[in-house]
DNA sequence: GTCTATAGCTGGATAGAC
DNA sequence: GTCTATCCAGCTATAGAC
C-alpha cells in the first residue's frame, strides 16, 4: 500500500534486470491473473532467479502493483496524446477523432487494457476504485465537457445526459476489445474481424440511431 | 472435461449437502475467481469438511465447471423467459421489451453474470469459446433476426449490420452492470445509480442518436 | 546484484474409520 | 455421506555465499 508509491516513482531508475522483470510480470499478470502466476514463472521467463525478483520488489503484491501502475501510466499517457492531437474542429469532429483513436489505442496495447480490466473486476478492493478515480476521472470529465460543448452549440441533442453519451463512447469500444475473441465465434458477427469498420459504424449508429426517421 | 456432463445432468438429484457446496462455490468463484478460492474456503463457508467436497465432485475444476454450468443454465433460462414473454407488437416494441428485461435480468442475478464474465475473460481457453457458442449463439441469432425483421419492415435503417445493432443492445447493458460499482465514483456519472433510467435513456439514444437533426 | 539452498506454509487430493 | 488424519507438490519469502 504505502510502499508502492515509493517503488514506482523511481521506475525510470530501475536496472535493466528489474525492467525486464516488470515487463514479463505485466504480460503474465494480464494474461492469467494475479493468483495464477507464480514468482517462479516470472523468474523463468525473465531469465533471472527467484531471489533476484525479491531483491527488486518487496513482495509479489509489490511487483503486481508496480506492473499495474506501469499499465495505468501507459493508458493515461495514451489518452493524453489523443486529447492533445484533437483538432480544433467542431465538437462532433473532435468526438469522432477521440472515439477512433481511443479504439485504436485499446487495440494496440491489449496488455495494459487487460490488466486494468482484471483489476476493475475486483470491485471489492479499494484499489480498483481509487485506481479508476485517479487515472480515469480526469480524462472522463474532459470527454464529458466535450459533449456538453456540442450540446450548448446545438449540434448534439440536449435531452441526453452528457456523461451517458461519454460513457457509451468509451464502453462500446472497451466491450468490443474485451469480447472480440469470443465474438468471432458467434454467427453473423463478422464485424468482429474488422475493428476499423466497427468503429466508424458504431459512431454512425450512436450519432443517428438505428431507427428510421423517413 | 468428459465428466462434467455426467455430474451436472443429475444436478437435481444432488443431496442437499452438495447443493449448498455448489451454491457457496458459485458465489466465491464469481467474487474472487478460480485461483483465489481454495477448497478450504468453500468447505468452511458451506460448513462441511474438505474431504466431503471431493466426495461430491471429482476435483476443484469439476466443482468449478458444475458451478459454471449452473450459472449458464440460469442465464439461458432467463433469456428464454424474456423471449417467450415478448408481445407480438412491432419489432421496436419487442426490441425495447427485450432490452429492458435483459438489463433487469443482469441486475437481478449478478453472481451468474459475473462468473460467466470471468470465464469469458480467459479467452485463451477453449472452454470460454465453446461456452459462448453453445449458450449464447442461439439467443443472439434470434435477437439478430428480430432486428432484421424490423429492417425489412422499414422501421429500422437498413444501412446498419443487424448483428452490430444486436451486439450494442447487449453490450451496453453488460458493460453497465460490469462497471457500475466503479462508475459511481466517476464525476458526473449519476446515472449509475438509476439502472432503470439508464436503460430507457440508452435505448432512446441507440434509437435516435445523440446528434441533432433539426 | 545475483545466485543456491532452504525454511515454513498452504494448496489439492487420498485413505480409511464411522 | 461425513468425518479426521495425512501425503506431497508447489508456493512465497529469507539466509547467506559470491
Amino acid at each position: 500500500m504505502t510502499r508502492a508509491n515509493h517503488d514506482s516513482d523511481a521506475i525510470c531508475a530501475l536496472s535493466p534486470g528489474a525492467l525486464s522483470i516488470l515487463d514479463v510480470a505485466e504480460r503474465l499478470f494480464a494474461e492469467k491473473g494475479f493468483d495464477a502466476v507464480s514468482i517462479n514463472d516470472i523468474a523463468q521467463q525473465a531469465d533471472v532467479s527467484k531471489a533476484n525478483i525479491f531483491h527488486h520488489f518487496k513482495s509479489k503484491e509489490g511487483l503486481y502493483l508496480a506492473a499495474l501502475k506501469s499499465a495505468c501510466e501507459h493508458a493515461a499517457r495514451a489518452l493524453d496524446d489523443v486529447e492533445q492531437s484533437l483538432s480544433s474542429d467542431s465538437p462532433q469532429a473532435q468526438l469522432q477523432a477521440f472515439f477512433t483513436q481511443h479504439l485504436q489505442e485499446l487495440l494496440a496495447s491489449p496488455r495494459s487494457t487487460r490488466l486494468i480490466q482484471r483489476e476493475l473486476l475486483e470491485s471489492g478492493s479499494e484499489r480498483g476504485r481509487r485506481l479508476a478515480e485517479e487515472v480515469f476521472s480526469e480524462n472522463f470529465s474532459r470527454l464529458v465537457e466535450l459533449v456538453r460543448t456540442g450540446q450548448v452549440q446545438g449540434q448534439f441533442r440536449q435531452e441526453f445526459d452528457a456523461a451517458l453519451v461519454a460513457f457509451l463512447l468509451i464502453g462500446t469500444s472497451v466491450f468490443f476489445t474485451q469480447t472480440s475473441a469470443v465474438l468471432q465465434h458467434l454467427p453473423g458477427a463478422e464485424f468482429a474481424k474488422f475493428p476499423d469498420d466497427y468503429g466508424s459504424a458504431v459512431f454512425q449508429l450512436l450519432s443517428h440511431g438505428f431507427q428510421n426517421t423517413t
